[in-house]
DNA sequence: TGACATTTGTCCGTATGTATA
DNA sequence: CTATACATACGGACAAATGTC
């Protein structure tokens, strides 16, 4: 796929900082030469980079590239996904089973009461610091081979790599909740300290819900973007 | 623009329930046929229905509708977009006042120190009951004329239709935070409930900000849908 | 299992419209 | 006013995935 290779040149240009912020990006007709293609296949790979906000284009002026905070957080992206390199990232699983579904949960993930669904419990440690709690549903019809093991590695990249699932869209669903003994013992806070709540539901392509989970996350905000 | 018209009409039917959820949209050969447009019309149309979450398709397969909460919350929407029609949004000008920036002003907004800023904090009445306390700044040389009268009303909307600006991305930050006493009178709310607090960054094209906001709102949860 | 038609995805060339400098 | 650069639109060809017989 041609505008794939083009989109990512041109994104790994703009994330080594090559283009400096605002600058142009040569023109539509530069880029069909350098990259020897059409223009179609260009403004294929234009609007993939648009969309995901590294830049923006203006009808008879040019293509100028955002600040990075226009693009690092538009997408879905995994916790390892996010850190750097160099920190440790650990995941204390503290409960792992195979369930079965109560009247919420089949209501959530529209399927019949009973449907087995495994279950898991974590905790991640950020260089030993405790950062997210986490609370995972998933069907088991969906993941037949899902091992403690996998829990406690990257589970997203496990639906993706592994099992061949695409994954569409996570909704999330953000509340404010106040730390209370239990919770402030395991994320090792003060009780009563004011924390972000972040119900996820990740869908696979032709809206089936792959994964419902319930965090709570410490000492930290969110951020989003979103585009008028 | 043909295709826009298209958009339009396509979005209409899928939120009027026409198409039942994951049922197709009759094949791109037949849309060309029904508009009267070429395939390279219909896919921009349909292009643009997909980035904001309405449908999906699939090599070989079909074009399919996504359930509404695949859409409703993927973009930005003023409270006045979001709520109902039958009910009583009323904003509650409690401070308006043009200031000159401090450092931290001056260093959000890239501008220099003292330069002149609207500010205005109002609390948003959904009838008759606090909602949310906003506190706003916006550079006083973007909006000239911006007055009281204005600040009691949908200010996006002044941005976009009074002014002539085009708004691109708007950035969130949420964190959660404990109301105290103050707070927990004017939104009349009991002291020491947990709340969200959202910094909101407005930004034009070009990466103007043209708009920086702080809001706590009661009882109230957020929802955001990332694609990956 | 394999062959086939259908449907979306990719890519090219070309022409014209429109905002900007 | 003019040249430039992005936006819109058309038509055609082939690739790749899917569903069906």
């Amino acid at each position: 796929m041609k505008y794939i290779k083009v989109y990512n040149d041109l994104k790994q240009k703009i994330q080594q900082n090559i283009y400096t912020t605002s600058s142009s990006l040569q023109g539509e007709e530069y880029l069909c030469e350098l990259y020897d293609t059409s223009r179609t296949t260009i403004r294929k790979a234009l609007e993939k980079l648009k969309h995901e906000g590294y830049i923006h284009s203006k009808q008879g002026s040019g293509i100028f590239v955002n600040p990075p905070e226009f693009y690092e957080e538009k997408n879905l992206r995994t916790l390892s996904e996010k850190i750097e390199k160099n920190v440790n990232l650990e995941n204390v699983l503290m409960n792992f089973n195979i369930i079965e579904a109560d009247q919420k949960l089949a209501e959530i993930f529209n399927l019949s009461i009973n449907t087995k669904m495994i279950f898991y419990k974590r905790l991640r440690k950020i260089n030993n610091i405790p950062k997210v709690l986490e609370v995972t549903y998933m069907p088991k019809y969906l993941f037949k081979n899902f091992s403690e093991e996998n829990a406690k590695g990257a589970v997203l990249r496990y639906i993706e790599k592994e099992c061949n699932y695409g994954i569409s869209h996570d909704i999330k669903n953000v509340t404010a909740i106040i730390l209370d003994k239990e919770l402030s013992e395991t994320l090792e806070m003060p009780e009563g300290t004011a924390t972000l709540q972040i119900e996820h539901k990740v869908y696979l392509i032709k809206s089936i819900l792959a994964q419902y989970t319930k965090e709570i996350q410490v000492n930290s905000n969110i951020r989003f973007v979103s585009v008028r």
